[in-house]
DNA sequence: GCCTTGTGAATGAATGTTCATTCATGCACT
DNA sequence: AGTGCATGAATGAACATTCATTCACAAGGC
């Protein structure tokens, strides 16, 4: 086994863990057990916990990020972007669900809030494509007149409310479901 | 001092603490000295920091339930009832944003869970207002046909992602940019 | 090929801290 | 002098993190 596999096997179980589990019930012993290394290991390829926490973050975002380009419609209207994106972000997170639970965790932690300060200061990340296209749309005169967050809100709002609820089996959606779920938040944002 | 005031000045200071710094960054020791008792005293009131936390989002809880009644428009169309809603909730969070935070992290966390999963099974409380007004516009042919839990997504997601934002200072809403939010979530909801 | 030595990855027991919770004692009011 | 509330030091458990030590292996000398 080389240096990636463990590094590897460590952001691993620490995501499935952190994702069931919480921060809080996922000491680093365990971690380190579930990951066979020995605790003092995990800080030989991160620095803290918490380097080891926005480490695993970084990494979803870049997935996601990238999974969302695959087959991203750049020719489009900016109505087709929209719903590629939102189905796109919907199916993948019904089929990592633990990816969800992480991510939700982390955004609701002091982690998030900073991260969230700094995204808005300019970085660019997976949003950002979002952002060209609500700009671009603004110029069409497509959506309703709102701030940029608020558009965002009911973009991606409903998305994770739903989400919570699938991923703890609350319902069930077929590929009718879902693009008729699609379309509503598209009847939100639009004029 | 009488017994009432103590217990109300704990659960204060927790609402306090809770919200601004989470759970695991509030330690009982911490409530007591800002709530102005010793940290035995808690014990008097509450079985265990488990306790106090549940408590306080059932009094939470209760305090929004009541607000939503208040001017209930019991007479209203359906499409009434449901601005109403949206209205009345996102304006108590704007005006409460630690009760958003401490709410927030309660469903972030496996209180919540739990919590959610008792709620399915037929409580009736706050949403249930919410769920009737689902049924009857499910009756009089007015929502898009979903499932009631992407019904809810669609109505109040987009409400949270925007709270968030709006504690976070990332935008202002002037009463039009609100009454033109809620109409959205509207437009998501209706046929 | 065989031995020696150097290197740095890996270990896991030990450390020091942070908490929730308890309880022996004090206090006030009856 | 008894009752019940309040106190806060003491307790013990749970952790993140450290570091002295072990181990595997490669490079170099013979």
């Amino acid at each position: 086994m080389n240096k990636t596999d463990k590094r590897a096997d460590i952001i691993d179980v620490a995501l499935n863990l952190i994702a069931q589990r919480g921060f809080h019930d996922s000491p680093m012993a365990l971690i380190a057990q579930e990951a066979g290394v020995a605790a003092g290991t995990i800080y030989r390829y991160f620095e803290s916990k918490d380097d080891l926490i926005l480490t695993l973050n970084r990494e979803l975002e870049n997935r996601i990020h990238e999974m969302i380009l695959e087959e991203y419609p750049a020719d489009g209207s900016i109505r087709e972007k929209f719903l590629y994106i939102n189905r796109k972000v919907l199916t993948y997170f019904m089929d990592h669900p633990l990816h969800f639970r992480f991510m939700e965790q982390f955004f609701n932690s002091p982690y998030g809030i900073s991260h969230r300060k700094e995204k808005l200061l300019g970085k660019s990340d997976s949003n950002s494509i979002m952002i060209d296209i609500f700009q671009k749309g603004i110029e069409e005169q497509i959506p309703k007149n709102l701030p940029m967050p608020a558009m965002y809100a009911l973009a991606f709002g409903p998305l994770i409310t739903l989400l919570r609820d699938y991923i703890l089996g609350f319902l069930r959606l077929d590929d009718e479901a879902i693009e008729q779920f699609t379309q509503a938040c598209w009847d939100a944002v639009k004029k």
